[in-house]
DNA sequence: AGTCGCCTGGTA
DNA sequence: TACCAGGCGACT
């Protein structure tokens, strides 16, 4: 669900929070919620609930943190909680209408919550996480200062690959999701599907102006609710009441009044004008 | 580089 | 009933 503006929201929420509190104990519900369960899937560090809940108990929360996609969870002993929330994923300071997968209880007696419905999100502990693989392999914050037009051509040297699936590859740029990567696309004027390497000097450069624009933009919304988002205290985001592109097929584009219209690319739902992007 | 699987629920 | 959904990694 969550892409870097969501993310980035309950991340401040959460810092306000819970920074410095002490978790008196963790209860595992769902044990695919773990990366490295058994469960889960191939990459088994046989890790159990018992392990877990090990790891995590009496540790203070030292800092909040993101990469991407990805909330980092510092705690007093140096070691971390890296958290995806993938589609659905919710972290909860208040109690939860659907059944959590896992509940973080503090000593002060509040609790966080974590609830997903399609249960693709997952909780990695680990004593190095500027080490681990799932970071390492980030590209570039897209918030961060290195993005411009010359990052883009770098980036996109040679990409025989449409620019809407270049700039949903987190390795290049991390944090972007289908939601912005189409709202960046239309008002950058760039046709989604367009060869990545082939697009002009001026299109990078309203293409790199557009992508930050809209990531602050939804932070200043507090992010995008379409399905199932919502913050920290569950409340909606209010970026889809300025959304131009993503969910307004068969509606008139702001900028010429073309109709928009939907189609497929590499699996994912896209929608553009076909007048205005090129 | 594109497709499939992981899951569940909402909507046409 | 079928298709759709803010993601990502393992496949081909």
């Amino acid at each position: 669900m969550p892409e870097l503006p969501e993310v980035e929201t309950i991340r401040r929420d959460l810092s306000a929070r819970i920074l410095n509190k002490t978790i008196r104990d963790v209860a595992v519900l769902d044990l695919t919620l773990l990366t490295g369960h058994p469960l889960r899937g191939k990459l088994h560090r046989k890790l159990t609930v018992e392990d877990f809940r090990g790891r995590v108990k009496g540790r203070t929360i030292r800092n909040l943190g993101r990469r991407g996609k990805y909330i980092i969870m510092e705690l007093a002993d140096e070691t971390a909680l890296i958290l995806h929330l993938r589609m659905t994923g919710q972290l909860l300071l208040s109690a939860p209408s659907i059944r959590e997968r896992a509940v973080f209880e503090f000593t002060d007696g509040s609790k966080l919550w974590f609830v997903d419905r399609r249960r693709f999100g997952e909780i990695l502990h680990t004593p190095d996480w500027r080490n681990e693989k799932c970071l390492r392999g980030l590209g570039i914050e897209p918030l961060e200062g290195e993005l411009d037009s010359a990052f883009l051509k770098k980036a996109f040297l040679k990409r025989d690959t449409p620019i809407h699936s270049a700039l949903l590859n987190q390795q290049i740029l991390a944090g972007l999701g289908n939601i912005y990567v189409v709202e960046a696309l239309h008002r950058a004027k760039i046709h989604p599907a367009r060869k990545a390497g082939k697009i002009s000097e001026e299109q990078r450069g309203r293409l790199a102006e557009s992508i930050k624009n809209v990531l602050e933009e939804s932070i200043r919304n507090r992010g995008y609710s379409m399905h199932t988002y919502v913050d920290a205290l569950g409340k909606k985001g209010r970026s889809q009441l300025f959304s131009l592109a993503y969910g307004k097929e068969g509606k008139p584009c702001t900028f010429c009044g073309t109709l928009m219209r939907r189609k497929v690319l590499t699996g994912r739902g896209v929608v553009f004008c076909p007048s205005c992007q090129k």
